[in-house]
DNA sequence: ACGCTAGCAGACCGATCGGTCCACCTCTCA
DNA sequence: TGAGAGGTGGACCGATCGGTCTGCTAGCGT
C-alpha cells in the first residue's frame, strides 16, 4: 500500500469520520466503522485521537471553521451588510439540501450533558454566530441592530430544522424570503409596532 | 407496597422514560435506568413495552399529542387565526425555557435512520404541524397562506434550537414579535415585494 | 541487502447495552 | 388461611461499545 505523507492521515480519519458522523449521527458511529472508513488502523487513529470525544470535538471545530468560512465568503460575495445577511440565509438554504442540517446543531441535541466537551464546543459556536450576525446587524441602518440579528438567527435556525426533513429547497425559498422581508422591515426608517427594543 | 392499578403502570413508565430522555435524551439513557425512576420491574416494563425503540415511539406519540393540545389551547384561548398563530409561537416559548427543546425535534436528530419508526413518528408529526398551520393560515385573510404558515413553523422551529441554548426567555420574545411583524406583513392587503408565491 | 519504523489488522479487555428469565414476595380473594 | 395472580429485583445472555496491546507486513534510508 502507497505510504501516505503522515500529515494527511489526521484529515483523512476527520473525512470519514465527518462524513459518517454527518449521516448517521454520532452515537449510531462505532469506532471501528470509523476506522474501516479511513482505511487505517486503529493505533493511527488514537494516535491522532485520544479518544472518541476529542474526534467529535475536532469534527464540530471542523464545522465551526466551515461557517466561519461561509461568512467571510458572504461578506465578500455581497457589497451591503443587509444584503450579507440575506445571503448567509441564502448559503445556508443552498447547502442544506441533501444533508440531515448543521452538524453543530445535530451534534448538540445529541449530547445534552452540559459538562460533555462537545456541548460545549456547540454552545461556544453559537454564541460565535450571534456575535458575527449582531456585528453584521450593526453595520445597517438598523435601529435595533441587535433585534435584526436576533431574527436572522431564528431564520437559520428554523430552516436547519425545517430542511432536514421533506422539502429542503422549499424551506429554503421561505427562509430566503422571510429573510429579506426582515431586514428590509428592520432597516426602514421607520421603528415598526413591536418596538425599537 | 401498595398496589397501584394497573392500568397506571404504564402512564408510570411513560413519565419516567419521557423525563429522562427529555433531559439527557434517549440513546443515553438506558432501559435500567428507566426502571429505577419508575420503581417497578423488568417485567412489568418489557409487558408495556416490549422493546426500547417502542417505549421511544410512545412517548414521541405522547408529545404529539400534548402539541395537538397546545394547539387546540390556542384555537379556544384566542378568537381570529392570526392571533392563533401568535399565540402558538407564545406559548411554545412559554414553555420551551428550562427544556431541552422540542423531545420530537431532539430524537429526530437523534434516530438519522429512515427506517426507525422513531424517525417516522417525528416526521409525520412535522407534516402534520404543517397543514394544522396551513389550515389556521388558510382561515386568515392571507393572500398567500402556505407562505405564512411556512414563515410561522420556521420561526418556531428556530425558537425550539434557539431556546435550548442560552436566553430562552429573550429568544421567545424575539419569535413572538416577528410571529407578529409576519402575520401582520402576510394579511396586509398588499401583496408583498416577495410576490405572492 | 538489511535493519528500522510506520502503519494495518485484529485479538483482547472491561463496561454497558437491550432483552430474557427466574426466584421470591405481597396482596387478593375464596 | 391457603392458593394463585401480579409484580419486584436481580442474575444472566449475547452483542457491541470505546480503548489497549501485540503481531506482522511493507516501505524507507544507509
Amino acid at each position: 500500500m502507497a505510504r501516505i505523507p503522515v500529515s494527511s492521515a489526521r484529515e483523512r480519519i476527520l473525512d470519514a469520520a465527518a462524513d459518517l458522523f454527518d449521516r448517521y449521527g454520532v452515537h449510531a458511529v462505532g469506532m471501528q466503522r470509523i476506522i474501516d472508513e479511513a482505511g487505517c488502523g486503529k493505533n493511527l487513529l488514537y494516535r491522532e485521537f485520544s479518544s472518541k470525544d476529542e474526534l467529535v470535538v475536532a469534527y464540530l471545530r471542523r464545522a465551526a471553521r466551515g461557517w466561519d468560512i461561509t461568512l467571510e465568503a458572504a461578506r465578500a460575495t455581497v457589497a451591503t451588510p443587509q444584503r450579507q445577511l440575506v445571503e448567509l440565509v441564502r448559503v445556508v438554504g443552498e447547502r442544506v439540501p441533501g444533508t440531515r442540517g448543521c452538524p453543530l446543531r445535530n451534534t448538540y441535541a445529541e449530547f445534552p450533558d452540559r459538562d460533555h466537551p462537545a456541548h460545549q464546543v456547540a454552545l461556544e459556536h453559537f454564541g460565535a454566530v450571534r456575535e458575527q450576525l449582531c456585528e453584521l446587524a450593526r453595520q445597517t441602518s438598523a435601529p435595533a441592530p441587535e433585534r435584526l440579528a436576533d431574527r436572522i438567527l431564528l431564520i437559520i435556525n428554523g430552516l436547519y430544522i425545517n430542511a432536514s426533513g421533506v422539502g429542503a429547497e422549499e424551506s429554503a425559498a421561505i427562509a430566503v424570503q422571510l429573510a429579506q422581508d426582515v431586514v428590509r422591515g428592520e432597516t426602514a426608517a421607520k421603528a415598526s409596532r413591536s418596538g425599537v427594543s
